[in-house]
DNA sequence: GTTTATGCAAATTCTTTGCAATACT
DNA sequence: AGTATTGCAAAGAATTTGCATAAAC
């Protein structure tokens, strides 16, 4: 349902998840949209943004929000597996392409999972 | 290395580890033992455990820290796959004993892997 | 007796909330 | 016009830090 309206922070926020590529932190954004947009309103975008599948997002192993662009979700079902590979060194995290089968777990109703692989990225490599 | 004295604070923390089951969250056992032990003390105590191999830590979905008796983890190597169970509904968090194969990505060197499944537990399923 | 651990208070960081003002359709 | 959206300030929650005191080896 495209419930959310095409406003002009939300369309610079669409714009900044078009011109980068891996998951971007919450806080990160924030910053980096100050002082043209409120932190509240950046935060409440996100939100918004993801209730209605445009993107996606999950925990990294800091525990902080990281947001992505999603490929292939809507607003009924978005939270497939999302593997996700984190850099220990620069913390640049993307988005895998890997396809991951959620184990069953006896007695559990599995909803979705969440895999993070943590690492050294290829520019760190070196 | 033994570098972890016994203290009473520190025996304290075990014995909650050996008496609970699944992963626990740093803020609960900071609820929990206080005012006996103090706040600071209590992540303390957990980090040094972490470093000493005797427990292991992740972020679960809600970001916030959980630490789990570590079974076969040393300090040299305490950061194995370690998939983990959390029930969407009552918040409790397993720790699975699933072998998790972490799979490789290319031009990247994965050192470990958080597999997180995110569902409904054997309670909340009826 | 030296080193490690603890307590306390304060600071930090990320995120959320309430409410009035504003922009979108 | 009517509803969704924004800004601002303040609150909240989890975790960390500095430093003086106390306990462990």
């Amino acid at each position: 349902m495209g419930i959310v309206r095409k406003t002009k922070s939300v369309k610079t926020l669409l714009d900044v998840f078009d011109h980068s590529n891996g998951a971007l932190l919450s806080v990160d954004l924030v910053k980096q949209l100050q002082p043209q947009m409120n932190k509240t309103t950046v935060y409440r975008i996100l939100e918004r943004l993801e209730d209605d599948g445009i993107i996606h997002s999950f925990k990294d192993n800091e525990g902080l929000q990281r947001y992505a662009k999603c490929k292939g979700c809507d607003s009924s079902q978005h939270r497939d597996a999302h593997p996700h590979f984190q850099c220990r060194d620069c913390g640049k995290t993307e988005c895998l392409s890997l396809d991951l089968s959620v184990p069953a777990v006896p007695n559990h109703k599995v909803d979705r999972a969440e895999l993070l692989l943590i690492g050294q990225c290829e520019d760190c490599l070196l």
